[in-house]
DNA sequence: AGCCGTTATTACCATAAAGATACAACGCTT
DNA sequence: AAGCGTTGTATCTTTATGGTAATAACGGCT
């Protein structure tokens, strides 16, 4: 038996970061624009688009701060915020998913 | 800024017990039947009943016991393995819980 | 000025998930 | 034998979700 578990931040009640939005925003820090960031998760643009606009307005203040034009079209690079926030979220889960491999533990040995 | 959770137990991939499964087996030990808990939580019998299904199925051992015609029209009860579940379940979603509001706590704190 | 690749946004369509409805089977009860 | 309330199931409808495609704005670059 298998004890799963999903963890995610809401701000009065808006989702704001989870594990697919985790690893979107990595995924825009690693290749500097939403659409490349898209592709490399096998992520429809639309769908990352709509996320990072969810993301921001729930969170208040911009994760990531984007470009419109210029030198490669433009391109997108996350805020401090952005990165204090995946720091955040990254321990937590850490923290919460060691709970749960002790509980398993204790499980297993019923 | 809210840490949001949802636990659930699977084996082989199929999900066998989570919350609102959790409060469906409870409805169905208060009530004794599958159709009376559906009304209790407001849901759809045909929901409950693949609830019921489902769980049972993933499970391997049944978690209630139907009963078709009879004394009321028939009935379902819990079986010792459904108990022993819920029990689990409970036990390690309250463990997890405090250690989420642990956690949130030391995230208020910055 | 024109090209390019990115962000931004919308309309339309396809698929999947969920819900509503209706009805059969069953066995105690009267 | 008929009624009742429950379980079990098929079918149809509705809703939610996501993808595709099209289009516009933008600004450095050639």
């Amino acid at each position: 038996m298998d004890i799963k578990s999903k963890i995610w931040f809401e701000i009065d009640g808006q989702a704001i970061m989870g594990s697919g939005r985790l690893k979107l925003l990595q995924a825009i820090e690693t290749t500097g624009s939403i659409s490349e960031a898209a592709k490399m998760l096998d992520m429809s643009y639309k769908k990352a688009w709509k996320l990072v606009k969810l993301m921001n307005e729930g969170f208040g203040k911009p994760l990531v701060q984007r470009t419109i034009g210029g030198k490669g079209g433009g391109g997108t690079i996350l805020t401090d915020d952005g990165r204090l926030l995946i720091e955040q979220y990254t321990n937590i889960k850490t923290q919460i998913y060691a709970k749960i491999d002790e509980l398993k533990a204790d499980l297993d040995n019923l």
